[in-house]
DNA sequence: CAGGGGGCTAAGG
DNA sequence: GCCTTAGCCCCCT
């Protein structure tokens, strides 16, 4: 197994409703100090994915990605769906379900 | 080999 | 909140 496969494996276990960071989901791949090629595999999945990429948020709990981004509203909205509160960082209000 | 850059992180101003 | 520095590891040009 490839380090890209432990990451596929180790992500598929997040459960609904859940995040973590990539530093996070690195060291419990068993590989600390690897946050940023968590990153990169992650990037590089295909977009037909059915692994729950959008589950993993920076060590802060936010989105990775530039605010106005598709990919930051991609992920936005996969996690809204799952009852998880995104801070939209103008108006410091949470977007929820409803 | 050198340089630049990532869905990163922690620590400081 | 913003920004910079330093550390990390790998990828691409």
């Amino acid at each position: 197994m490839n380090f890209e496969d432990i990451i596929y494996t180790e992500l598929s276990q997040i459960p609904f409703g859940h995040t973590m960071s990539y530093g996070q989901l690195a060291r419990r791949a068993g590989f600390p100090n690897y946050a940023r090629q968590v990153g990169r595999v992650l990037k590089n999945l295909p977009k037909n994915t059915q692994l729950p990429w959008h589950r993993v948020v920076n060590s802060q709990g936010k989105i990775s990605f530039p605010a106005q981004s598709d990919g930051y509203k991609e992920q936005r909205g996969r996690l809204i769906s799952e009852g998880i509160p995104v801070i939209n960082d103008k108006t410091k209000k949470p977007y929820f379900l409803g």
